[in-house]
DNA sequence: GTGAAAGCGCTAACAC
DNA sequence: GTGTTAGCGCTTTCAC
């Protein structure tokens, strides 16, 4: 069965394709009747307009990309986060009939940017999502823009007046949590930072040293230990903490598996959580759910967050306005079972 | 800056369009010298053919479409699964110059027919990759064969006579998981099917079956409950377990996140685990690294299975040839933490 | 409000 | 081996 085309329509309908094509996409200048018309007969045709002669002439290939950090270069990769993402962006591509080609990517390559080049020249992506920590480094950033193809960032961590971001209030709701594990009565909590390379974590750091300040509590060096964002360095971080004279009666980790790690590494060790030890993590990742006990975290909104971006994303490339502007959608405290009051004789 | 074309390349070569198609499309009846000036050209002016003119002309978008089941849809998502299907039909695609596209989809949705129809049609995708449970509906195989698109199923239960399927041997390696925990001493062996939808995975349960007897062990029906794969329904089922007099002391899940919410529960009700009892999956992903204990489980090399389905899946568009065949790819045992010796005065 | 004509950048079919 | 000629099915431009 020949497929059928734009052509067939109009025949049908008795208009001109360029009618059709007003109809299709949306146009102005048609009256309803005629509009009606050619609905109908697009219904009893089954016409699908082709993409890729729609592409061609119209120089947009309704496609849009969504770049993130290969999990799989890790030891134990997460997936969580990306499927959100995922899911998020798919939600808008759907909305306005646009497809999502994904792309993960090794961003210590040194020849990402040519990649990058490569794939929107290839593909003809109208725009690109940039998740974390990919947001971050100019050099991609760079490569990005230089194609003039639209971009919108998830999570970054810098400056980003003139250009589109959908970010979350990392450091206000770490301060939060941080205050609420205060406020059960510990006094070193300690903090598990972030992949140096993502810039959000590092405001996720500060936003644990304005709780303490505002707690009453000072920082301590030895608190703080550097993880990369798996659960391996999770585990990692946790042990270290734990074994030192006087460890923390809390720990914070921010991301959640991380936090996973800890847990495991306590459960491992033999304390009682969170009778002997709090752990708190970040994200809200199903992992969360799958840990004993369950973890006490921040939800952040990253379904909602790619989602947005990925409207703005194509509203800027619709209109062809160069939109400009940060979205913030807030993050919320999820108290489960691995935070409790400090334990008394621990003081 | 305007695009360059073929049209420029051919100016440059000094050759006509046609042979700049020849040399990008590695087509033959190239003279070596003149494909190494067409190229140079290429380099010089960084030339990309266009893709949208490409798949206009050639009728082929490439771009290949994996269908799955939308996790979003559990009350705890497992995204490991896909994740590893995503890795690998990428890597594939990555090496044929191909494109992924991803479409997550509610399966029980009464128009999943027309749905998938729009996608194959509307995006014009050249292949289609199914993972399970959707590569054993028949309603959804059937809509895909009607278009004329090519189709590779992952894991499909039934009979695969007359299409490309890529499989693991479910059956033989869970008879061996029993055989394993049998060997331990274990004489009450559970297990937990699951997606009734799936039907690999009720080869995994006549593995089970195989394995018992061939350990002289006799079946029982109060061992042997139904979950869904996805984590909650591991703790239902093991909790129901777990709570009936007479509890097993080793219980077999058939998917890594049931199995993890069996040790879950384990942990909630203080069983010891491997010594009171011990706990297998299946899979193999990121979860039972991030479990207390780590969980024994079968290895499903998903990710090369996905990556061979989508290597026979462009190798039948590219040739043409309506290629048939079934693909096995053998899983492997990975003992770990969670399994061990049966107790011995619970016998 | 609607339509006619001219491409978009490439590949297919065939000629040379 | 290489080139010529037609489209692929749409959108764009501009005329009416």
């Amino acid at each position: 069965m020949p497929k059928t085309t734009i052509d067939d329509v109009a025949k049908l309908a008795g208009v001109s394709i360029k009618t059709v094509s007003r109809v299709v996409n949306r146009e102005p200048n048609v009256r309803a009747a005629t509009t009606a018309r050619v609905s109908a007969a697009i219904a009893t045709l089954n016409y699908r307009p082709n993409q890729s002669a729609r592409s061609l002439a119209s120089r947009r290939s309704y496609l849009i990309g969504l770049l993130y950090d290969d999990p799989s270069m890790y030891e134990i990769p997460s997936s969580g986060y990306v499927i959100s993402m995922q899911q998020g962006v798919l939600k808008a591509c759907k909305a306005a009939n646009y497809d999502l080609l994904i792309h993960p990517c090794e961003y210590r390559d040194k020849h990402i940017g040519t990649e990058i080049r490569t794939l929107i020249e290839h593909s003809r992506l109208d725009g690109i999502v940039l998740a974390p920590p990919l947001s971050d480094m100019p050099g991609i950033i760079r490569a990005i823009t230089k194609t003039d193809t639209p971009l919108v960032r998830l999570s970054p961590g810098g400056q980003t007046t003139h250009q589109l971001a959908v970010s979350t209030n990392d450091r206000e709701i770490c301060a939060e949590m941080t205050k609420y594990l205060a406020s059960l009565g510990h006094r070193r909590i300690a903090f598990i930072t972030g992949h140096p390379d993502h810039a959000a974590v590092v405001n996720r750091h500060l936003g644990y040293q304005d709780g303490l300040r505002e707690s009453g509590l000072r920082s301590a060096k030895r608190l703080v230990v550097e993880g990369d964002n798996s659960f391996k360095s999770g585990e990692r971080c946790g042990k270290r903490l734990l074994q030192s004279n006087s460890p923390p009666t809390a720990i914070f980790a921010c991301n959640d598996d991380m936090a996973a790690g800890v847990l495991r590494v306590a459960l491992q060790m033999g304390i009682d959580v969170p009778n002997e030890l709090s752990v708190a993590g970040f994200d809200d990742v199903p992992l969360a759910q799958q840990t004993f006990p369950l973890l006490t975290t921040v939800k952040q909104p990253l379904e909602a967050m790619a989602e947005q971006a990925a409207i703005m994303l194509i509203d800027g490339i619709t209109t062809k306005s160069a939109t400009t502007g940060v979205q913030t959608i807030p993050a919320t405290l999820v108290v489960r079972e691995s935070t409790g009051p400090a334990p008394t004789q621990a003081e």
